[in-house]
DNA sequence: GTCAATTGTTGGTCAGACCAACGGCTAAAT
DNA sequence: ATTTAGCCGTTGGTCTGACCAACAATTGAC
């Protein structure tokens, strides 16, 4: 492993970060490998041990690899239960993050869920009737729906058999599925919002059984767009949202 | 600012981090607010500065604290750039299937252009218009064609005011940009694709500027459908593709 | 009051030492 | 010959203490 080629006039920290992502973005470093110890990697590229370890601890935190005790740092496939770090403290201190990354969102269901109309398989619908059945099972639950809501959404991802958009949902996945839980509480106070859950993800359904990709894109954008009416309405003190009665 | 109730047991990195981990979450520190100067940070949790170091870095990648030279370390309110990262590496390891990629793009790409027509301002109407002029100034250029190809696809994606979206389009960029780089080759094979890039991108702006989303996103997927069919056609050894002169 | 020199402060980095906990190797016992 | 016990080497985790760079603040001279 040819590892010397330092980044031009870094050093440090910086050294080794730098020359480090680049190997692992460029794909010479592959999920399994093992990097050199500590000492010999700071040897290499002429710098400390700790500045070698504040690298290494800050690509942890990306989830790209894991320091093992006495047996050195393995590179991983990038873990997307580290952004459950990121996610927590966006909430914690209100960052408007958190919204720009639900809305985004749609652009990963909403192609997905055209993808799946064209390849969903047998087990795809098996997977989804089950969560379609947990939907309505778990309708008076905030805490169990909220995870079933979020199972039926994963399962139509998962559907769309893209490994990258999988990627991309499931990073999003501690964030949406607290969104599906806080939008389960307002069940209590939209009593509409029951048949809403379960039709509204039922089309969807349809429309994917059917191997209609513009009517699956259509029914899930609906979804999406009377699930925020409910959210603005809470949040403006309204009761019943007027469409919810309607086609 | 009481900073010495660590956490019970551990040591080094994981006390500092755990630490200062809980006074972020639990709203103790708030972004704007200085940290005690890494001296006395350890000195105060008795352990080492390479350990508040590593900490401190560890949090820096969370982009939830900013460690400014000579200054001292600043919390900060987390943006998506984090993300940036972590997709970065994601979408690294999936380069072994860069076709899933490049698929999965359209899904950022189409429904950035849905919230473009929604939201583009002046500003991003003239960027998007200069890269229409460059994509005709270069069309038998393949290396500077490709580059303003891609460069119209980012300003539609720029237009979308998305952070989430620019960050993940960003993080496939070099994948896109080669994509459309090779695209251009194919220009020399098929004539027709002259007017394609040009008409076609011409459409997708006209949409945005006309506010329809829908539109936008038709013309979007079918500009794609169409860059398929070339590349399809090139792979086969077919020539001109037969619906490409017509609507 | 202004300017220059000095001092203090903070992060960035380095060198070297020690500790804990394994795995591997070697020598002794059976 | 085989098995077991002890020792050594290795690696990450941590610590101490020193130095450097680059500012800002303070002090003294004019």
């Amino acid at each position: 492993m040819d590892i010397t080629r330092a980044a031009e006039g870094a050093k440090g920290f910086e050294k080794v970060f730098t020359l480090l992502r680049e190997r692992l973005l460029d794909g010479s470093l592959k999920p399994g490998d093992r990097l050199v110890p500590e000492r010999e990697l700071a040897a290499q590229l002429g710098v400390s041990r700790p500045a070698v370890r504040e690298a290494l601890r800050a690509l942890t935190m990306l989830g790209v690899v894991e320091i093992i005790d006495r047996i050195g740092t393995v590179v991983r496939r990038p873990d997307v239960s580290m952004l459950g770090y990121f996610f927590a403290f966006a909430l914690a201190q209100q960052a408007d993050v958190i919204d720009d990354v639900i809305e985004a969102r749609i652009a990963i269901e909403c192609q997905a869920v055209r993808l799946a109309a064209e390849r969903a398989t047998i087990a795809d619908f098996e997977r989804l009737q089950q969560a379609l059945t947990r939907i309505a099972a778990t309708i008076d639950d905030p805490e169990a729906g909220g995870m079933a809501d979020f199972d039926f959404h994963a399962a139509v991802v998962q559907a769309a058999h893209s490994e990258t958009l999988s990627v991309l949902h499931a990073s999003m996945g501690a964030l949406l599925a607290r969104s599906h839980r806080t939008r389960r509480d307002l069940v209590q106070v939209f009593g509409s919002m029951k048949s809403y859950l379960i039709d509204d993800h039922r089309r969807v359904f349809d429309a994917i059984v059917a191997r209609d990709p513009e009517r699956a894109d259509i029914a899930l954008r609906r979804h999406f767009a009377i699930g925020d009416d409910y959210r603005r309405r809470a949040a403006t003190g309204q009761v019943e949202p007027q469409k919810a009665g309607g086609e």
